[in-house]
DNA sequence: CATTCTATTCAACGATCGTTGACCCAACGG
DNA sequence: CCGTTGGGTCAACGATCGTTGAATAGAATG
């Protein structure tokens, strides 16, 4: 501890500086298109020493794709208010760099990796039901609904995601984060609301 | 041309199964997660056959996705019934073992590769576009509302499609076909109507 | 200074992959 | 019956990958 970069401190560092690089390789290239060497080249460092600080590969990809989509304080927002609500969170959700590179990751490796689909299900699923499930509780006759409504919530999130960040169609990469939220606010808030007809199943 | 099954039929028929088979694994484990080996073991020959009839990887997996999503007699609807005559054809397209397959090979295949995501842009820009460019023609201020609606379209389609056959989320999966096209019909129409604040711009 | 510890590197193994060229064998034309 | 064509197989090359164990160098410690 004499030195003003200790050792411990040199690791964690060096483990910080693999994990941002594995990110954005892992969003630009998918899990399979990006090789451990690549990594290391990019990070200056040897392939060996990611192995010894993640285990493995998948290990690597686990800690790079840790995922706190924040929602807590919705408890008192109104129901007529909360898809707007929830569309605002979820725009800067995915725009922000933080959250939004593992997002987009998931994104991306869900298709081939069980895994990460798994995943990205249990974000979705643990993290938005919830805030679902309170705001809008389950209705007499069935008790599935709020499952549903999450569901379709995520639907509309992850469309409006590929479109822009997977597919890049000109017309929704053009939309700013207030654009999108005016646009995903009423498409979110359907699905709270309780006179559609699936809903009813 | 002396027996029933000449050889340029069988040629065909093998260059057939090969497909059949490609497409399968292609969709189910993605491009990377397919070997041509594997192809080539399920169809009951060897992998040097796959490169004779389809010259690389990339020429089978081209030939593996050509989409025709079929959107042709939609001049006489009704631009109120457009929306739910729109969701009816693109849950038929995704459920039809024929369309259906390579449309999931493409969903899955576009995160990691760009010219998978670029044919599946062109498919849905160069298909779905002009029916939509016909119905709702541009605005007179504005001239690329008809790409936004379409790309807004895609968004739910395609959202709807990666939580039904990626993520696989109960609530998605356990709606039938009927159930599917109620629940889309409103949100795409809505893409179809001029009063939304982001259509405005 | 000597020793221990650890972050890091080096070299290599085994597996899998796409791809290629030589080869085999049954079906056709003359 | 012979020569040719072409569908199909076999073995191998070169490249890349994840992964591993030994080796190195420099800080921490006594």
């Amino acid at each position: 501890m004499t030195d003003s970069t200790s050792r411990a401190q040199q690791k964690a560092r060096t483990a910080g500086l693999i994990l941002e690089v594995a990110r954005h390789r892992f969003a630009s290239d998918g899990y399979d298109g990006t090789s451990i060497r690549a990594i290391a080249a990019e990070a200056g460092i040897d392939a060996a020493l990611v192995m010894r600080y993640f285990g493995s590969k998948d290990g690597l990809f686990s800690a790079a794709t840790e995922i706190d989509l924040e929602m807590s304080d919705f408890s008192d927002t109104p129901r007529q208010d909360l898809g707007a609500a929830l569309a605002q969170h979820f725009v800067e959700r995915w725009e922000a760099t933080d959250t939004g590179v593992p997002l987009r990751i998931l994104l991306t490796a869900a298709p081939k990796d069980t895994a990460a689909a798994e995943k990205m299900k249990t974000v979705f699923e643990q993290q938005l039901l919830p805030v679902i499930a309170h705001a809008v509780p389950g209705d007499s006759n069935g008790d599935a609904v709020p499952a549903k409504r999450a569901a379709l919530i995520a639907s509309h999130v992850l469309g409006f995601a590929f479109c822009r960040y997977v597919l890049k169609l000109p017309a929704i990469v053009a939309m700013d984060e207030a654009e999108a939220t005016t646009w995903l606010g009423p498409a979110i808030q359907r699905c709270l609301e309780g006179g559609i007809a699936p809903l009813r199943r």
